[in-house]
RNA sequence: GGAGAGGUGGCCGAGUGGUCGAAGGCACCAGAUUGCUAAUCUGGCGUACUGGGUAACCGGUACCGAGGGUUCGAAUCCCUCCCUCUCCGCCA
């Protein structure tokens, strides 16, 4: 959420920033008009609450007899004060939507785009590896060395779902315990094991809802959203609180499977495991002072990069233009690492400052002087990375012209003594 | 799932119809004082919205788990829901 004082003070600032993300000037528009008609209807009915108090006081002092001719007069009071907090409360009600609706703004430094095409390539590191014979897509390796089960995935659940076996789910669980483990230990992050459903509060909070409830799955009758993304429950984790100055800045990270409709990509990638209804992740989250926010976007992406260096896989960092950062970001970087069998560059991370733009949904703030104000912290996240991709990217650099895939260095210590996974 | 207890300010905790935004304590801030790694005293100190003021600040309203109801008036009475704790049942 934006804040509605910047709104309604520099109203044509917020049109110019939003409209390089393509929000129109009219959305903005319809929050300042209602706004202040909110605030009109709050005066009166301030107004007449206090008439009600003032009186209600005069009456309770009254001698019985008396207070009897002043009681309907004091009825009448009351029921326009019931009338005018309901016509408040519809009017709240319309105010809130319109802006839960509105996206954040992107930072200055943000390259202005109208789509992909406006994308920035900020850096690349490492060599694509020189292949003598033609790179197998992952889909192919998979199926032949008998570690993904694409026809199973099916079986048990449908489209969009497969099967790890064997060495395949070894292999993801050493890259999650590799992840975890240059996460908190030499990167400085907590370790969460988080719910994977949450409640729609927490939803909220992070922009998710009530924009883009149906890309998520959701229990009807306990009303529970299967996240998405572990930024959900990791950036409302301190929902409602103030966070004691010395804790900050707060580092999160958590490996938990991910649920998506993936409604809005049908038809695309439907081959191999490029985009599936669940996958696992490892994500990181931090919650920091707001003059320290972009700074902290880069050591994200630093962060992030450390784990494509030491797998030793070519990547690079692409910095997304005002058209392509997503509804709470306020600046977004993706990673991106090399899969020569599939020829693309993947998608493996999206690491986002949203600024005070969550905070401020999840209401979690912090004392800048001691004794004084309350202000909200600004948030980040960012991936760490994706596991099936990530997996797709080790299987396809690490193929051999046997078929076999060699396992890389960092991950050896986490594959019982596996250095490659060859045909059985 | 059944029975009971309870949800009050940053924290603990009192408060059963008006003078309660809410006693008291802790924490915190300012000052005083004694001095020795801290104590004592005095004062201040909730959040949000809103009106006025350059500002310090002053005024109004709302908020005592959430939502509804009764009443001239609700933290306080009634209803529904959520959550926590204890006991029982069931269960990975």
């Amino acid at each position: 959420m934006l804040d509605i004082r910047l709104i309604r003070e520099q109203t044509a600032l917020v049109k110019t920033e939003l409209g390089k993300a393509g929000v129109a000037a009219a959305e903005i528009d319809r929050v300042v008009e209602c706004d202040a008609e909110r605030r009109r209807l709050q005066r009166e009915l301030d107004e007449l609450r206090a008439r009600r108090t003032r009186e209600s006081k005069e009456l309770g002092r009254m001698a019985p007899e008396e207070r009897e001719s002043r009681r309907a007069e004091m009825r009448a009071l009351g029921d326009q004060i019931t009338a005018g907090e309901q016509q408040l409360a519809e009017i709240e009600l319309r105010f809130n939507d319109l802006m839960l609706g509105i996206r954040n703004i992107p930072r200055p430094y943000v390259p202005v785009g109208n789509g992909e095409a406006d994308n920035v390539i900020v850096r690349s590191e490492g060599e694509p590896r020189k292949f003598d014979f033609k790179p197998a897509p992952h889909w192919d390796l998979g199926e032949k060395l008998g570690i993904i089960d694409f026809e199973r995935g099916v079986k048990l659940s449908g489209t969009r779902f497969y099967v790890l076996a064997g060495l395949g789910a070894r292999l993801e669980r050493a890259l999650i315990a590799f992840m975890l483990d240059l996460k908190t230990r030499e990167q400085g992050y907590l370790e969460i094991a988080p719910p994977l459903m949450v409640n729609t509060a927490t939803a909220t909070s992070t922009g998710h809802l009530p924009k883009n409830a149906d890309t998520m799955y959701h229990d009807a009758e306990e009303d529970y959203w299967f996240i998405p993304t572990a930024e959900l429950p990791l950036t409302s984790m301190y929902r409602d609180e103030i966070i004691e100055t010395g804790r900050l800045p707060i580092y999160l990270t958590a490996y938990t499977p991910c649920f998506r409709r993936e409604k809005m990509s049908a038809g695309r990638d439907v081959r191999g495991i490029k985009r599936g209804h669940q996958f696992d992740k490892v994500e990181m989250v931090k919650l920091v002072r707001p003059e320290t926010s972009d700074d902290e976007l880069q050591s994200l992406v630093e962060n992030a990069c450390e784990i494509c260096r030491r797998l030793e896989i070519p990547f690079r960092v692409v910095q997304l233009c005002t058209a392509d950062i997503s509804f709470a970001s306020a600046a977004t970087y993706d990673i991106e690492m090399w899969a020569p069998g599939l020829g693309e560059w993947l998608e493996v991370s999206s690491c986002s400052n949203c600024t005070d733009f969550q905070m401020r949904r999840a209401n979690i703030r912090y004392r800048p002087q001691k004794g004084g104000k309350t202000e909200f912290l600004h948030a980040l996240n960012g991936s760490g990375l994706g596991l099936p991709r990530t997996l797709i990217a080790v299987m396809e650099n690490y193929q051999q012209a046997d078929g076999s895939i060699v396992i890389p260095e960092a991950l050896r210590p986490y594959m019982g003594g596996a250095d490659r996974i060859s045909l059985a």
